[in-house]
DNA sequence: ATGATATTTTCCTAAGTAGGAAAATAGCTA
DNA sequence: TAGCTATTTTCCTACTTAGGAAAATATCAT
């Protein structure tokens, strides 16, 4: 169970969160996150070896989505609203959509 | 969000399954894991840091007990019957519980 | 092939965590 | 009080992780 390892940290949280406004690639999510891009990176690699994400190769980009089948992620969705931490991201995350 | 990082040790996941049999102490914990107290007393103390137990002072004794109203714990639970690892860490406790 | 862009890998350092041993604390009992 | 038991705290070492910089890889466009 790598998931609750994955999720145990609040930038992969953020990413997360961040990607479930859509399939994106690896640059885009950097992008919004002030961290240098192989990091952010790892992080990506630590929630796709988790399951939680999906990889799409898409000539020189990876394009990286919600694994919404996964049922962790769909709990985490669910827990989401009640969650005050959960809350503030997700409010930072409708933020950044309403600003694009 | 701590529950995140306190449920992402195996060793705190089984304590805290260990004690869904019901409230316990400390040595009784420990008793059944191959763990020094010490090292029981401090998962434990990360878990009520999280919020995921209580923990209540009867003499010398300190009897812990899963923290039944939390959102997290009672997503771990409904997640437990879904998840391989998650199955077999409870398996291990219904084996506990009969061979008690 | 050359150059440009996107991503990952490698290597490093700083910080965090797990676990044990021994000491400290708390509370019971005589 | 002293002695005993239960638990926690302190201190230590080994291991893991986060993050950045630089190098390597991959793919596209010329």
């Amino acid at each position: 169970m790598n998931a609750f390892k994955a999720i145990a940290s609040e930038p992969r949280r953020r990413i997360l969160n961040h990607l479930a406004g859509g399939p994106m690639t690896v640059g885009e999510i950097a992008a919004k996150f002030d961290m240098a891009m192989p990091s952010i990176s790892k992080h990506l690699s630590v929630l796709k070896e988790a399951g939680l994400v999906h990889e799409q190769k898409r000539g020189q980009f990876v394009i990286y989505s919600v694994a919404s089948d996964n049922l962790v992620n769909a709990l985490y969705g669910f827990l989401t609203p009640f969650c005050p931490d959960a809350r503030r991201i997700t409010a930072g995350r409708k933020r950044a959509r309403k600003s694009k």
